[in-house]
DNA sequence: CTCTGTGAATGTGTTCACAGCG
DNA sequence: CGCTGTGAACACATTCACAGAG
């Protein structure tokens, strides 16, 4: 971790980033020109100064009594995140998450298209999803169909292969959602998302709430 | 954020402590009896001084020049994130992506059972998914059915009401999958998993590659 | 007088490096 | 010896508070 992102924005900014965009674009939906710190703030649930260090860090204009405006804004943070671009994004695992996600319209309104699904079940293979043809990981020719970003929503023992196998085509950010840890080599870019790790981290709250109200009950604490 | 949580665990830590668990879980599988803070830190994606820093916040107890007693590690975890008791889950949204998480085995084996599965369409409320009837999330009655953590899969649109309602029911944990903030009364907690948010970021990780490309490429720097 | 931009202060998380137990 | 547990050092992030632009 800790990489130093060329021209030093901080990653936890970048991770704020798209909410920021995700409000501003709400925004200019419905004609708003400018927007403070403030309101953006609440829109994006954090907090104002946090909005305006993160928003400095992009060396992005602001107007002092006014606020932002709002279409220069989604334009700097667009391309602070690389969205001029639009990335080629295949998804491997065609099981009901990999259609969800192949179906899902929040990829193509935010600089993302998704140029090919892939399964290995031979059932599956041949079928289409979403106006695509369900291929063989094998049978992609990356000339043909080049792809910078693999999703990965198989199960988790095909994982790693898979995943293998998307860095042999030139991916070099991929997403998975199969549980464990994925192996890469350097200058490839991993996210993982797992329910079942989400879903501890919220026991664990709701645990220690309960844990609380019961020390409080009984008079334990002071 | 920044919450106390009660006995001093820092809320990175329990982020990482779902790794540690799976991992010592497969260890125990294997029926390894015991782990070295290096070896679980190689299984989990972390450095072994994080592992021992963490573990070491849950009081555990490993043996110096020997390392971690893999049940007893999995007991303390478990205990810690409040996984003796079994949480009762509700998925609100029948489209593929709630289908997916309902059918998804990694629920059942990390102590969460979902008890209900809901929506609003009526061409599908009344049929079953994973064996479970679709109800109307109105219809729940929560005293026959008491659920404790909810998980949104709507369209966004529908998110805020549907996480109301969620509210009303009793929930004190929500996770969502649709986009954008939720706002919930003190002593909820909201977790939001947005594919959008994570390929935006995994984009911007690759734009600055391209870029730091381009810059040694044209010798722009030292 | 409002709202940005930012240094300075504070808080949190990570890494180092080593004392000390088995 | 090997490996844990941990203070101390460092790095990173958030929040405060205010100077100064419009």
């Amino acid at each position: 971790m800790a990489e130093s992102t060329r021209r030093g924005v901080p990653v936890a900014t970048v991770g704020r980033l798209p909410g920021y965009l995700r409000a501003l674009t709400t925004l200019a939906e419905q004609g708003r020109r400018s927007v403070s710190s403030d309101e953006l703030a609440a829109l994006a649930g954090a907090r104002s100064a946090q909005v305006r260090k993160d928003l400095s860090h992009l060396g992005s204009y602001g107007v002092r009594g006014v606020g932002y405006d709002v279409s220069r804004l989604c334009e700097q943070i667009s391309a602070e995140l690389g969205l001029s671009e639009d990335w080629p994004v295949i998804i491997v695992g065609m099981g009901n998450l990999g259609r969800a996600l192949a179906a899902y319209d929040g990829l193509a309104t935010r600089g993302f298209r998704v140029v090919a699904v892939a399964d290995r079940d031979p059932d599956v293979v041949g079928t289409t999803v979403e106006g695509m043809p369900v291929v063989r990981l094998e049978d992609l020719d990356p000339l043909a169909t080049p792809v910078s970003v693999g999703v990965i929503t198989t199960p988790g023992e095909q994982a790693q292969s898979v995943c293998d196998q998307l860095v042999a085509l030139g991916v070099h950010s991929i997403l998975t959602f199969a549980p464990g840890v994925l192996t890469v080599p350097e200058g490839v870019d991993v996210r993982a998302v797992d329910l079942g790790t989400e879903l501890q981290i919220l026991a664990f709250h709701q645990h220690q709430r309960l844990l609380a109200r019961a020390e409080a009950e009984t008079g334990v604490v002071s």
